[in-house]
DNA sequence: CTCGGAAGTAAACAACTGTTGACGTACGGG
DNA sequence: CCCGTACGTCAACAGTTGTTTACTTCCGAG
């Protein structure tokens, strides 16, 4: 072979610093803040357990940074222009959860770490996503009954993924996102459609 | 005073177990599994740690003996005949959360401690739930189509409940049952209601 | 009255938590 | 080639966790 076993075993400071995020959001994901240690983390990334300490400050410090990238990526992937395509966008955010990882941000939304700068930048995202839902459905600031029921479509949102990646719940578990499109479009459309 | 400040000090195995009891579903669901500590639970009943032990064999018998009693909550106060009552009845589950602390067995299906029988009585619970949830809408068994639905009509909320005990997301935290009323109902007919 | 057992308490335990400081070691500019 | 410095490891720390053991206190049957 010529390559090595591992690609980049040399020293990187920024390699291994996203390694330990990657693996936290994992784990934070999955199992939530209390039950996750930084060992389990460290162990997770291939790396010790004080380079969290030295790159995040702390455990709380990791966990924020998650959140932080997680706001990132649900900023990038949610970039939905009209509201007709909103139901499909959240039927395979929440599909994808347990294929490749991916959207692990929105579980995290619902994970409380009991540090109140942490659940700041939470109820933040959950804020904006919320106001820039309701903004599609042609909400304008003060209207809150339509945006509760923006609020609404994303808690929504949000325990379904959660039950997915926390249950073994059949069929919902196994259901692929064209399973899901069908009980999600009508559910969207009747919260946030065409109103009286 | 005639009465004693507090009504029986006299020592009462079942009365101190039902004081365990109820101070560990409360602390469970606000703060999840991993997050609560024995001597919190202990202090909050007003009695001692080790009664733990004593009256549920360890933490995780006594979040079982929760989860077993939240069942019994459950089965007792969803007797739903019809459909159409289904809604109102969602309402004012996820309405009542923070009020009187009636239906924290919502918030309890969603948090996991990790232990294998637990989660079994978890997804039990859910699994039983829905299924009955789908009878009301015309479930015939192996229709897994409206079994999927109803479990989504589920997990939508305990998204709700979850969103509404855990952040200070506004208008969500404060509505009332008929502020929730409203979107609630479209939720569920859209999904459950006559289907094509 | 009394005494056996149940109810409750206090203290200690081993294991585990997050965090830190001192200590190696590889990398890259000189 | 060399060596300072950033990267990584190791081991120990103080505090907390769930659990157990020995002990005290209360109640009520005999």
């Amino acid at each position: 072979m010529t390559s090595s076993p591992t690609p980049t075993k040399r020293r990187d400071a920024a390699r291994t610093r996203q390694a330990l995020l990657e693996a936290a959001r994992a784990r934070f994901a999955s199992d939530g803040y209390a039950a996750t240690t930084v060992r389990d983390i460290a162990d997770d990334a291939g790396v010790n357990v004080a380079l969290i300490s030295r790159y995040f400050s702390s455990k709380e410090g990791l966990f924020e940074a998650c959140l932080t990238t997680a706001a990132d990526d649900f900023h990038r992937s949610t970039g939905a222009t009209t509201l007709n395509e909103v139901p499909e966008r959240i039927a395979e955010q929440a599909a994808g959860i347990d294929s490749d990882g991916v959207p692990r941000y929105l579980v995290l939304l619902l994970r409380s770490s009991g540090d109140a700068r942490a659940d700041e930048i939470r109820i933040g995202m959950l804020r904006t996503f919320a106001e820039r839902l309701a903004a599609l459905a042609g909400w304008e600031e003060g209207d809150d009954r339509l945006l509760l029921r923006a609020q609404v479509t994303i808690a929504a949102a949000l325990g379904i993924a959660l039950l997915r990646s926390t249950t073994t719940l059949e069929p919902l578990r196994s259901a692929t996102k064209e399973d899901l499109l069908s009980p999600v479009t009508d559910l969207i459309t009747a919260i946030l459609g065409n109103r009286a």
